[in-house]
RNA sequence: GCCCGGGUGGCGGAAUGGCAGACGCGGAGGACUCAAAAUCCUUUGCUCGAGAGGGCGUGCGGGUUCGAGUCCCGCCCCGGGCACCA
């Protein structure tokens, strides 16, 4: 498509400047108010995908506009560098991940000046740079010393594809890697992990100071999963000294426990099988041990299966409520790793524990008087019945005194639990940040002294996916000596989980230059916390809840004094690119390079699309049309371009009222472009800008002419409203138009004169009976009484009035509605 | 199953309880041109009507209101998250 100007010319020009002008860079001591605008720290993939175009491009345009706010605007760019697919695509290619990571993060990093987005560059941060790895090895080891890093062996998610462990947050719910897709295995290894337990309660509490998508912090919520119940025992009726501690949320169902559970890896498990029961106890732990959750999960929606999955222990313990004993069973719905690892079944009202006792013959007592006709399992409120002291109570109040009553006679508490469980951080991989640790015979587990840091790989290992850490092959970095008593020790050979280098980046941003510190505190605090976060709705739970937790427990160990415990203040999630239905990622192979544009709609133009094509937060399906509305974008910016050159335009020199009616249009423009801007409602603050360029050209195109100086006025300020969107071909018109003067995008943002945007007159729409029969124009100020007496007496409404009306509501200066 | 979103023209989408469909794409017609492209102009929810004009329309069914795409109740469908968490 011919354009009347030369893009790729132009858009290189500006490029250009505004890297060697450093006009995006920042300092820490500027005086203007602080803004810390931020893109997600992205992993190194090669040239931009659209998902990136669109992220960068909102990014850039939170830049732009609040720079040309008179804002200092920190706006950093770097790498999550290290991870698998880099390792993955070395093995593969027989070379090292750093050369194929370097050619990634040179393609994207063009790639984004391309778009026009600007950076201060000289910020950047990239996850394996030593200098960068030093300080994430630091913040390990102060974790550890605080208790917050620990080692111990747990039942762990293995990927079989990734050929490393995985956190709780990359497995999905049907028991697949959330990166590679393969069916994740439990196995039982001696692993790394951080005790982000600890900050349950806190993460849940602070979710509600966060301007965040509604969606994005119900789904932590969820994810962190606080219950409060009572933790209490159950007597063994071989010893009543002894019993099995067991966590409820239903104490008020007490008298309707007709067995108990435990976990197949419950410690008591030995104890309580008798010798009848042994076999069948046996095989049954042993299949769970197999079996994937998947599996496990996988019979659960009906009592199918469930036999399989449960045994009898032959052992009793004691209902405190009602003094009976009942049967202890085995079954693999209750988790060793949840709660006390033990439950009281009330099959009355839980449906799992219904589903249990039907299959296994097991009675049934209700204690809440169900709906009438309701079968199953109630696990809804009502009046309690067979419940000794509770009968007649609603549940909240038979919860209390149940409580009271477990508290009293049964070594009860009232605690919490959480769903969330300690983050695994080691990865049996190559390509990430080496746990810094050694294992000596004396000493046991030794943190590396802070002079030996950074631990750096060596570049000779052999990596493969044999499920063992290649650094574990490579006896020059495993072997070494204690710190402690210089006798042997092996090096740690994992690594980090990559979550753990996204989540301090923002920190190293505020303050990249420090050499003896990951950042000094009263630097970062001059930016932190981040004013606007920009990423994809994929980091709801994974990288948002890690960052939150480094911050608070960076600030608890005295990494951080002085910063607010939050990172991100305002989070916005962009929503994804699809194709045919499905995400459009690297990784599907159903990209649709954003290179091709450059050529003929430019960046300018793409950008402009992305902010038009609807809401920031929907998802954007790519079709045939899309094309086209790509092209008319940049059709906008043609006819800009040209009516800006006063293409078939005339003047005239008389301002007339017609002139300042244009005029006061441009005002309410102004006004409803910066109300899209705050709101992000970028696609209505494009059509605005749309309909304005209509009615200016339709205007400034009639014989009669248009005022020359009204029409300098009105195109000034439209350059200055689309110079976030479309940058390049704003700074140009602006320096056709003013040359010798600085940049657009030094000039501030223009605010609407109210005295302009009010109106003279407005249209009055008036209703008979909810339907339009006139419209008159009124002045805004009209009072109700005035409104009325003007409808009534207009003859289009004078023709569907037969005698008196019913009644008349007006809505000055709005509306009338006559009912007749 | 539970918890969030969301259902508006041929399409993407607009609408503080007050003219439904802004803006754009696509379509139709026209101007310019030998012709085409580009550009510009007009038109474009459905429907009845020659016309003036009328009727119907925001997933479905109710309700509140002078007035509902918007609020309330009950459904249906789509997308996402969680899912033996006791």
């Amino acid at each position: 498509m011919a354009r009347p100007f030369d893009v790729s010319a132009l858009e290189k020009k500006w490029q250009a400047r505004w890297l060697d002008e450093g006009t995006y860079e920042v300092d820490n001591d500027d005086p203007r108010e602080r803004y810390f605008a931020l893109c997600m720290y992205p992993y190194p993939s090669g040239t931009a995908h659209q998902g990136h175009i669109r992220n960068y491009t909102f990014g850039d345009l939170v830049v732009r506009y609040q720079t040309m706010r008179g804002k200092a605007v920190l706006t950093p760019f770097g790498f999550d560098s290290f991870g698998l697919p880099a390792e993955n695509a070395a093995i593969k290619a027989g070379s090292h991940p750093r050369l194929f990571t370097h050619a990634r993060m040179a393609e994207l990093k063009n790639s984004v000046r391309r778009l026009g987005a600007v950076y201060d560059w000289r910020r950047e941060v990239f996850s394996h740079d030593p200098n960068y790895m030093k300080w994430a090895q630091a913040i390990f080891l102060e974790f550890f010393k605080a208790g917050l890093a620990y080692r111990a062996e747990a039942p762990v998610n293995w990927c079989p594809g990734c050929a490393t462990v995985l956190a709780n947050e990359q497995v999905n719910a049907d028991g697949t890697c959330d990166r590679s897709g393969d069916l994740v295995e439990r196995r039982n290894l001696e692993q790394w992990f951080f005790k982000i337990t600890d900050y349950a309660e806190e993460l849940l509490n602070d979710i509600d100071t966060l301007e965040w998508p509604e969606r994005v912090k119900t789904m932590q919520r969820n994810w962190i999963g606080r219950s409060e119940g009572v933790e209490f025992e159950l007597p063994f009726a071989h010893d009543p000294s002894r019993g099995l501690r067991v966590f409820t949320t239903r104490p008020d169902t007490g008298f309707g426990v007709t067995y108990a559970v435990i976990a197949p890896e419950h410690p008591f498990l030995e104890e309580l099988t008798t010798n009848e029961q042994r076999a069948v106890v046996t095989s049954l732990v042993e299949r769970a041990s197999q079996e994937s959750d998947l599996e496990r999960t996988a019979s659960s929606d009906s009592g199918a299966g469930l036999e399989k999955r449960g045994a009898f222990t032959g052992s009793f313990v004691v209902n405190p409520f009602t003094g009976e004993s009942v049967p202890v069973y085995v079954a693999d719905y209750v988790l060793g790793t949840y709660g006390t690892g033990a439950i009281m079944a009330v099959p009355a009202e839980d449906e799992r524990d219904y589903a249990f006792a039907q299959v296994h013959g097991l009675p049934v007592v209700r204690t809440v008087e169900a709906p009438e006709g309701h079968v199953g399992a109630y696990a809804g409120d009502g009046p309690h019945i067979n419940s000794g002291f509770l009968d007649g109570m609603a549940t909240a109040e038979a919860k209390e005194a149940a409580a009271a009553f477990l508290e009293e006679h049964a070594r009860g508490a009232r605690t919490v639990n959480y769903r969330l469980r300690d983050w695994l951080v080691s990865r049996q991989r190559f390509w990430g940040c080496p746990i810094p640790v050694v294992y000596c015979n004396v000493d046991g587990i030794v943190a590396v002294p802070f002079e030996q840091l950074p631990v750096l790989a060596p570049d000779d290992v052999v990596m493969d996916k044999s499920g063992q850490s290649p650094l574990a092959t490579h006896e020059g970095f495993r072997n070494t000596t204690c710190p402690t008593c210089g006798g042997p020790a092996r090096r740690e050979a994992d690594t980090m989980d990559t979550f753990t280098d996204s989540s301090w980046y923002f920190l190293r941003y505020c303050d990249p230059f420090t050499p003896d510190k990951a950042f000094d505190p009263v630097e970062a605090a001059k930016w932190m916390p981040v004013d606007q976060y920009i990423g994809g709705i994929e980091h709801a739970i994974l990288h948002l809840l890690y960052a939150r937790f480094y911050l608070k427990a960076l600030v608890d160990i005295g990494m951080a004094p002085g910063l607010t415990r939050e990172p991100f203040k305002r989070l916005f999630t962009q929503g994804m690119i699809r194709l045919d239905g499905s995400k459009m990622s690297k990784s599907k192979g159903n990209l649709i390079a954003p290179e091709k544009y450059y050529d003929t709609v430019g960046a300018d133009g793409l950008r402009l699309f992305h902010l038009f094509v609807g809401p920031p937060a929907d998802d954007v399906d790519w079709t045939a049309q899309t094309e086209d509305v790509i092209e008319g974008c940049a059709r906008f910016l043609d006819r800009f371009y040209r009516l800006s050159h006063y293409d078939e335009c005339f003047f005239h020199d008389e301002r007339t009222s017609e002139d300042d009616e244009v005029l006061r249009e441009v005002h309410r423009t102004v006004a409803k472009v910066t109300e899209g801007m705050e709101r992000w409602s970028y696609n209505t603050a494009v059509a605005a800008l749309m309909e304005l360029l209509n009615t200016v050209s339709k205007w400034a195109r009639r014989p009669e002419g248009a005022h020359r100086a009204t029409l300098d006025e009105a195109l000034d300020l439209m350059i200055r409203l689309l110079a976030p969107m479309a940058p390049h071909l704003m700074a140009e018109m602006w320096e056709e138009r003013h040359p010798g003067e600085p940049s657009v995008h030094a000039t501030s943002w223009p605010e609407a004169d109210p005295a302009l945007v009010a109106r003279e007159s407005v249209v009055m729409v008036v209703q008979v009976n909810g339907k339009v029969r006139a419209r008159l124009e009124v002045s805004p100020e009209v009072s109700e009484a005035e409104a009325a007496a003007a409808a009534l007496a207009s003859p289009e409404v004078q023709r569907f009035l037969d005698g008196e009306p019913r009644r008349v509501v007006a809505v000055p200066p709005r509306l009338v509605n006559i009912i007749a």
